[in-house]
DNA sequence: TGAGTATGTTTACGCTGTCAACTCCTAAGT
DNA sequence: ACTTAGGAGTTGACAGCGTAAACATACTCA
């Protein structure tokens, strides 16, 4: 029936995967129980555990799924604005949090694996390399755009972070639902913040 | 014993409050259970639903409790640079960062608590009268300096939203350990990102 | 003093995450 | 081709959880 079936029951670890991608696109991550996972996939409530090493190492598989898709985002950004560095840090802010408001849970789901205490950093090790690849886009704009004179010098991955913080930032509370408006009236939110902050807040006087 | 003990048990909203924030200093928000909080105030596990009706209202009066410090961190931050709004400005960012990271589950509680449905709305809602007179201090903060000739012209409020997302997303990264460094050196990497967004990172040629 | 009610307890239910023991099927070695 | 070791999935069990209902207690006020 799958296209591709190595074992006796087809390939439950992306089953598990995909039903656990349908339960969250109704109920949120609290509620989201593991059990339930199994009970969407069709298996028994332990067959999980063939797979994952607990609820929290399913969690951080869906999260690092996430990180994969949320690179589109980002990428397609980029290459939209291949040759302007400016549009590009631009682009790529407003597609972080169109991302964030299009998959709300999947992103507080990303950036809530921080229960990496245990052996489980073999399994969140390569979500962390994910998140750093995505970062190191944010770093090359910079570069890029120093080099190309546009943006003022300084530590590219210090100014990297203020950026990431800012759209991160934006994102986070529109989800909290502490910003006004929904929809593309947040997005436009987003952008005219987003364009804003590239210039100086300061008066020339001061 | 207590102060004030109206009842017959004593003053047990506040013993369970408390007991939470013992629990909180511990384990994690998603380990705390009503139970345990009950067990650590010595009293039975249904007790609480007396004075919550159910384990989220317990947790939001918790948040409501930590929005308090927090707006005295930041008042604080105002207080100490009262005649100077760039000053004032560069505080209460590097306040809200600090209180973050001396209080990283309460602050995440506090902004977590997005789950407002249903009837609930009148236990968090002064939770959000809380949260919005916080965000009132940055807004009052632009406001003065733009008519001190301080900072350039545009809606106060929009000016201090993208401050806002800046100071909250260098907090949010931080607490998920995804910024470098701890304890003040995080904090003076929070300051330097802080201080450099004030300035424009355009060039002027561009 | 007596009644009413806020406060706290006991008991119970279904749900959860996880472990141990079991069955079954697949794949590898002779 | 037949056996065998082990991976994949199931069954059953356990303690802990949130919460509701029924019950017990003790304070307040008339």
């Amino acid at each position: 029936m799958a296209s591709e079936k190595p074992y006796h029951h087809g390939d439950l670890r992306q089953a598990l995967l995909d039903a656990a991608l349908v339960i969250l696109q109704t109920k949120d991550v609290k509620a989201l129980s593991l059990r339930g996972v199994a009970r969407q996939a069709g298996v028994s409530h332990t067959a999980p555990y063939r797979h994952f090493a607990d609820k929290a190492a399913l969690l951080a598989a869906v999260a690092e799924e996430g990180f994969v898709e949320f690179g589109r985002y980002l990428q397609a950004a980029v290459d939209a604005t291949a040759a302007d560095p400016v549009a590009s840090l631009k682009a790529t802010g407003v597609a972080y949090v169109r991302y964030a408001l299009d998959h709300p849970v999947h992103f507080r789901l990303m950036f809530d694996c921080h229960a990496l205490e245990p052996e489980s950093m073999a399994t969140t090790s390569s979500l962390y390399t994910t998140s750093e690849k995505t970062f190191q886009i944010l770093v090359d704009i910079i570069r890029t755009g120093q080099t190309a004179g546009k943006f003022r010098p300084g530590d590219p991955k210090v100014l990297a972070t203020g950026r990431w913080a800012l759209v991160h930032g934006i994102a986070m509370l529109m989800l909290d639902g502490m910003l006004p408006g929904k929809g593309e009236d947040a997005i436009a939110l987003a952008e005219t913040i987003i364009n804003d902050s590239l210039t100086s807040l300061l008066c020339s006087s001061s």
